[in-house]
DNA sequence: ATCCATGCAAAGTGTTTGCAGGTGG
DNA sequence: CCACCTGCAAACACTTTGCATGGAT
């Protein structure tokens, strides 16, 4: 809440209403909500918010770094016939996606703070970062 | 494919050239690409296809087990305020998803393989199972 | 010959954008 | 007071569905 407050005068962003309480929804539950999830919250607060204002603010705080996003974001569905256990790469510039494996990655053990969610039938690792593509040669 | 030939055999489902082809373009390829881009590439071999035709073989094929996604399927974007580094519980069953923390996740290596494909500058474990809800007492 | 699968077109989601009036600095 | 934000509504991209024809078994 800090952080918000003070990366928006940073930027010289406005601090209103709709932004400061849609942030302190998102900041204080833990279960990932959608925009619209977010947005039926804080109308209970601002009856008028509308639901392309909290989209609107959530990517803003993305940029900002606020905010992230569970999965690919924007991006439309993809789809993958290898079903062998595998893990991925993910250029965070291009979007790319490539498998990989790992014996080790395979075996990984869930601590025990995982465990408490309950039951791991999968572990899958995604490593991001810059393909070689992006990181490459040329300008970014 | 003798995989595709067999499961759609053992289901009583009909060898169609759109299925065949369909698989076939999805297996012989390692980018995981989109709906749109398997039409794109099909289409070429059968040019009649049409998109959602694409769309109802994927989702056959994720029925069968032959084929999965990439990120969760066919959900709204979720989104998180905590930027902490930090990995996902996720329920295969009723999708809810969790934070959790591991100092020993963080510091993961990234196999061979993973670094010929770029520089890997964060590690993000999804462990994949049934919630405690899910998982729990009552009906399957 | 039968029934399933396809193509077409239209509907359905979730998300984005243009604009006029309202609000924070 | 000025520029930036918001709400509204329409547009948009991606995916799904209903229906009549066409194809596989």
């Amino acid at each position: 809440m800090e952080r918000c407050r003070r990366l928006l005068k940073q930027h010289g962003i406005k601090q209103t209403q709709q932004r400061l309480q849609i942030f302190h929804e998102l900041a204080g539950r833990s279960d990932h909500p959608s925009a619209e999830e977010v947005y039926h919250s804080v109308r209970q607060r601002i009856p008028a918010l509308a639901l392309d204002t909290v989209y609107r603010t959530l990517w803003l705080m993305i940029d900002l770094g606020l905010v992230s996003t569970l999965g690919p974001s924007r991006e439309p569905m993809r789809f993958d016939a290898n079903m062998d256990l595998h893990h991925h790469f993910i250029c965070t510039a291009c979007g790319m996606a490539r498998d990989f494996y790992s014996a080790e990655y395979n075996q990984l053990a869930a601590p025990r703070a995982a465990r408490a969610l309950g039951q791991v039938s999968r572990v899958q690792v995604g490593l991001l970062g810059l393909c070689a593509k992006c990181s490459g040669p040329a300008d970014h």
